[in-house]
DNA sequence: ATGTGACTAATAGTCCGTT
DNA sequence: AAACGGACTATTAGTCACA
């Protein structure tokens, strides 16, 4: 399992169901646009603070950034 | 909410469920007891492919070590 | 509107020893 | 058995210029 992959695909799915584009998403969460991009496609590997700031700011739970497609409910989807 | 101590009470709390010492602990999950120790006391910042690791290493899905203890169901406990 | 390469400062994680 | 500290190396945080 690759976390880096499961965590940006996290991030961008749940940013794109907001509506929000990575500029967008960099005001909100105070990380720089690039910064996002990096961590959106797998590049980055953050730390557990990290990914906490960014659930925050797409107003979700932490845990909604880690779960894999088979661990989410059919709601989510 | 602080995750550097919530990661870490969880590792301590399973680790010591399956009745492993810290050391013991080191040698299946590759870490050092050092490290270890400070996760478990909420001072280190893992990432979350270190984290990856250490739920491989404690035979549990990552996702039990970011739950809250309200976010843990009753057979959990 | 997103991705990449290069960069510096901070910190993740090590090993040594000690308590 | 667990925690603390120093010195050390590898990797991440976070940015900028640009494609």
């Amino acid at each position: 399992m690759d976390m880096r992959k499961l965590v940006g695909q996290n991030v961008k799915r749940i940013r794109q169901e907001k509506g929000l584009t990575q500029e967008q998403f960099s005001l909100v969460s105070g990380f720089s646009q690039q910064y996002i991009s990096g961590l959106e496609t797998g590049n980055r590997n953050p730390t557990v603070v990290t990914v906490y700031e960014l659930a925050k700011a797409l107003g979700v739970s932490h845990l909604d950034l880690f779960r894999t497609p088979s661990s989410r409910t059919r709601q989510d989807r």
